[in-house]
DNA sequence: ATCCCGTTTACATCCCGTTTACAAATCCTC
DNA sequence: GAGGATTTGTAAACGGGATGTAAACGGGAT
């Protein structure tokens, strides 16, 4: 998943950032000022900048200066209020879009990855199912703030499942695409593993729930 | 990694110095005085020159116009408080930089990392990793401040891995990066390289583990 | 020769995919 | 609606392959 490195001084901000885009799937970077940001830079390869204008020591434009000097990434600008979009553009720092505080934080995640697509930077293969999101190139399964391995055929099959909400698969289809046409075993063990994910994500907490569909197989709808 | 010259008459300072920029991962090479820091750099590259202005002999001024005069690497300047970055720059010998005593070590050492972005100078590649640094061109870790030799696969595989945390590699993958695609080995050698890693380096000491993905590969993360 | 280190080998261990067996639910037929 | 047939849920057992790990091997450098 692409890396979003948060640079605010303010650690209140920083921690709902982290967790809103931590919960969407990114990988977080956290700096509390220009210069931890470029110290960070050093040992960790970031696709993306969230950068607060007011900060001690190394303000907001001046650490955009520096990044678009020497790097290539989308940068974000946060600004209050009282500094309108006329000074970000009169500034004209190469900032690439910018934010007014207070923001919502739907915006923020829709607005950074705009931001990765105009920089043709993939985010990694993600799908988004319930209050959780399956990270296709960690493989592991994004809860909240905390990350879990579950075992690679679950993942798999709920891969599947969530790739295509509401879809119905039949256990044909399933044993096709999750264990390649070779497979030459018994059906059941679908169900078994479909059971399998139903304990593991109960649907009051996860947000989903895995339906059977009797004499056709199963599907996977989210639960408002 | 590239190369910082200290040039000031306190030793207390040098060490100092010395010390948080070594844990950095930058080369040090001490000088006490103008003279010898013009003896130093005919037999060693320097990247980068940090010297204190009040220095018996030759003082910083004079050293810094010498240097600017012969060489081209970024200098800065160490200036007690008295003497303020007006006369730093009214005196207009050329220093790229400067810093008031006393200052904080990260100041410092997000000062020379600008510097040598600004001059282009390449730090050799580094990548983080939990509570060490690995020196891309050194084949190095520096933990703390001193700095480990480890076989050359076993660090070209923390290499690796450390250079993308989180990723899941493959077995195969893996191989072909640093095995180099026409090895024709066993596959089981990653295993013994990655286990030989995690007994090296701890994960309660050193801030980061290496998880097995069964089935597929391996990954490392940082533990916060 | 000796040491280091990359590789292989061998074996123990354990996870997890699969199967099995039975209970529960649903459907169909009468 | 009863009862058998079919499908699915679910727990448990099994078994094999994947991995951990120690030790041996062997080649190249010192």
């Amino acid at each position: 998943m692409a890396t979003i490195m948060i640079v605010d001084d303010d650690p209140h901000i920083r921690e709902l950032l982290s967790y809103v885009l931590g919960r969407t799937g990114f990988d977080v970077a956290e700096a509390a000022d220009g210069r931890e940001a470029l110290t960070r830079l050093e040992s960790r390869k970031v696709d993306c900048a969230i950068i607060d204008v007011m900060m001690p020591k190394m303000d907001g434009w001046e650490l955009c200066r520096e990044l678009k000097a020497g790097w290539d990434f989308p940068v974000l600008m946060l600004t209050a209020k009282g500094e309108t979009a006329q000074k970000v553009k009169g500034l004209n720092i190469g900032a690439d879009d910018y934010l007014v505080k207070p923001f919502e934080t739907e915006e923020l995640v829709a607005r950074v990855r705009a931001l990765l697509r105009r920089y043709r930077i993939a985010e990694s293969q993600t799908v988004q199912v319930g209050r959780i999101v399956l990270d296709g190139r960690e493989h592991r399964v994004i809860s909240g703030d905390e990350r879990m391995d579950i075992p690679l055929k679950e993942f798999e099959l709920l891969f599947k499942l969530a790739g295509s909400p509401g879809t119905t698969f039949t256990r044909d289809r399933i044993i096709e695409d999750v264990w390649g046409m070779d497979f030459d075993g018994n059906e059941r063990t679908v169900d078994v593993h479909i059971n399998r994910l139903r304990e593991r994500f109960p649907e009051e907490r996860f947000g989903f729930r895995i339906t059977t569909i009797r004499g056709l197989g199963y599907r996977l709808e989210d639960t408002p």
